[in-house]
DNA sequence: GTCTATACTACGATAGAC
DNA sequence: GTCTATCGTAGTATAGAC
């Protein structure tokens, strides 16, 4: 074992916390997972509140560190940025499959903190992704496009738990879905 | 106030419960969002859990009762499925912006329980609404065609803290947004 | 049915020995 | 740094008066 007592604690940490959600989670069970005690935890990182920040401030940006380089890079075109959204969003979920949904849940019970932290909407305003979406439909407000594509994307990592067999291949059924979902969102921005 | 205790009580739990989620919430707060004591809280529902299932219940009632009646209904071509569809599921969530999320994020913390009281996979596998896209399209496992759905719709609902801003009038842009998907439904159906 | 008071437990955090 | 023991509080739930 060559890691840390506080690379243990954040490791189980990351788990507990994906799992549960921070209400719900015990910081005796962090303590647990991490085979430490209790009062170990509290003397590496202060407070629940601070170890979580930890975890969720890696989570956020583990999502958003693949759509922030894309869409205002301006040496991408339109048809290269879908397909590298795709691929690399849908390869970043096989591997990570809670954490759509969990940032999506705990983001919302701190909306206003998060929304000033991060400026996803002015990002997105004006962006260079936006003006090429315009340029090719300039009837339509391109918040409708970039929510199909991105919902394509998302939904079934977020609906999992509901609406698909747990004896399906997932993986395999992602993998196929890369394809299809780059044929439908070229398909609707031509509709 | 016409209103008895019972009704009350299970109007504030539904408001709190949908906010915080079953974890953070606290039952004091439920009793006094109520206006009563905490004590006739439990003197009605017995439990914190026993009045969340009563929420939990009704609130995925709610959201599966729009697509139940539709999925295996033999009377309706597949273009009036997605139609309605749309049109219902989009006027609930205007109505109702909070419950998708709610519904995602709490059936995950006991996915096991309600899988087994459920069987929405099962119900999917061999109705009605499958056959008529696996008919129209072979060559694609209809589990795509159905989260991609379902995802235009839910989606900006759910990503709606992140994505969107405040100032818009997010109703007037769900209300344009049906006749969108609409469109997209049928071209993705077609590609 | 409705209240006040309280029992009981679980949780986050700290004190203090080693 | 790491542990045991414990404090203080907040949470669910109940007892018992009215």
């Amino acid at each position: 074992m060559e890691t840390t007592t506080e690379e243990k604690i954040i490791t189980a940490a990351r788990k507990v916390f994906l799992e549960k959600g921070y209400a719900a989670t015990r910081t005796r069970d962090i303590a647990n997972e991490a085979g430490i005690n209790l009062a170990l935890l509290n003397y590496y990182f202060r407070s629940k509140e601070k170890l979580f920040q930890l975890i969720m401030t890696e989570k956020v940006q583990q999502l958003f560190s693949i759509i922030l380089p894309i869409v205002n890079n301006d040496e991408m075109t339109l048809e290269q940025k879908l397909e590298n959204l795709i691929e690399n969003y849908i390869n970043l979920f096989i591997l990570n499959p809670d954490l759509p949904l969990f940032v999506i849940s705990e983001i919302r019970f701190n909306a206003e903190g998060f929304k000033s932290r991060l400026h996803l909407q002015d990002i997105l305003e004006n962006s260079s992704i936006q003006r090429q979406i315009r340029d090719l439909r300039p009837d339509v407000n391109p918040i409708h496009f970039m929510t199909s594509i991105l919902g394509m994307i998302v939904f079934p990592f977020i609906s999992r738990p509901i609406l698909l067999p747990d004896n399906t291949n997932f993986a395999s059924l992602m993998e196929e879905r890369k394809a299809l979902i780059h044929n439908w969102t070229t398909a609707i921005l031509k509709s």
